[in-house]
DNA sequence: ACATTAAGTGATT
DNA sequence: AATCACTTAATGT
């Protein structure tokens, strides 16, 4: 048991000493369970219910919003120190979630049982700040969205959510289909391929079959 | 060599 | 910007 705590200890001060205060990071210790998750595999699909609250150390979560007959879109993505905020309320409240959750990169996450979440709240001033920061960041990103999609046209939207995949990844090599993107973007593949040659035209991309490096 | 999957294209709405 | 109906190119087995 030890070298679990001194594992998860690690983790969490990788990432969160800045924002915790010591004794809510032991608590953490005490309660969460540590869990990989490979790229690809399903974190939370629609009608799920919450029994946990993940927080990332390491990887990429993409957070996608569905409708049922196949229609989707991507929302925004989790990162390292973050957590997926509008599952609180479903949580506190023993929702099922709305969205769906996809394993974009790798993800190493400490999971917090419900009942803590709730608790800690009203114990814990950095918690409660983290929370609140949290939703805060969350509606700011959906806002975005909202934006890009109302105000941008697909070409623009393509671009950003090329630098968007660029920033996260750390590279501009990206391993991605026409089809993938196609889908994030709620739009069909023979648009995006007209897109993407006009960008490459363009220099603003180089693209080949499964890649697109940003220039 | 053949089948499968990704990407390109013209015409139409 | 979407959809259809193809064609062409790249790839896996």
């Amino acid at each position: 048991m030890e070298t679990r705590d001194l594992l998860i200890r690690e983790k969490l001060n990788n990432v969160y000493s800045e924002i915790f205060e010591k004794e809510l990071i032991e608590e953490i210790i005490k309660v969460c369970y540590f869990k990989k998750i490979k790229s690809g595999e399903l974190l939370i699909n629609i009608g799920d219910e919450l029994t946990h609250i993940p927080l990332l150390t390491e990887g990429v979560v993409k957070i996608i919003r569905m409708e049922n007959d196949g229609d989707e879109i991507a929302l925004y993505y989790l990162e390292p120190g973050d957590t997926c905020a509008i599952s609180f309320a479903n949580c506190i409240k023993k929702e099922r979630s709305i969205f769906k959750g996809i394993v974009e990169k790798d993800v190493e996450a400490l999971f917090i049982p419900v009942n803590n979440i709730d608790e800690w709240i009203v114990k814990y001033k950095s918690w409660r700040y983290y929370i609140i920061d949290s939703y805060h960041f969350r509606l700011i990103e959906m806002v975005e969205s909202i934006d890009n999609l109302a105000f941008l046209q697909m070409n623009d939207r393509l671009m950003k959510y090329l630098n968007g995949k660029v920033k996260m990844n750390n590279t501009k090599d990206l391993e991605i289909t026409h089809q993938d993107i196609a889908r994030d973007l709620n739009t069909s593949r023979v648009v995006v391929s007209r897109i993407i040659k006009q960008l490459h035209d363009d220099n603003k991309i180089y693209s080949t079959r499964n890649k697109v490096r940003v220039l």
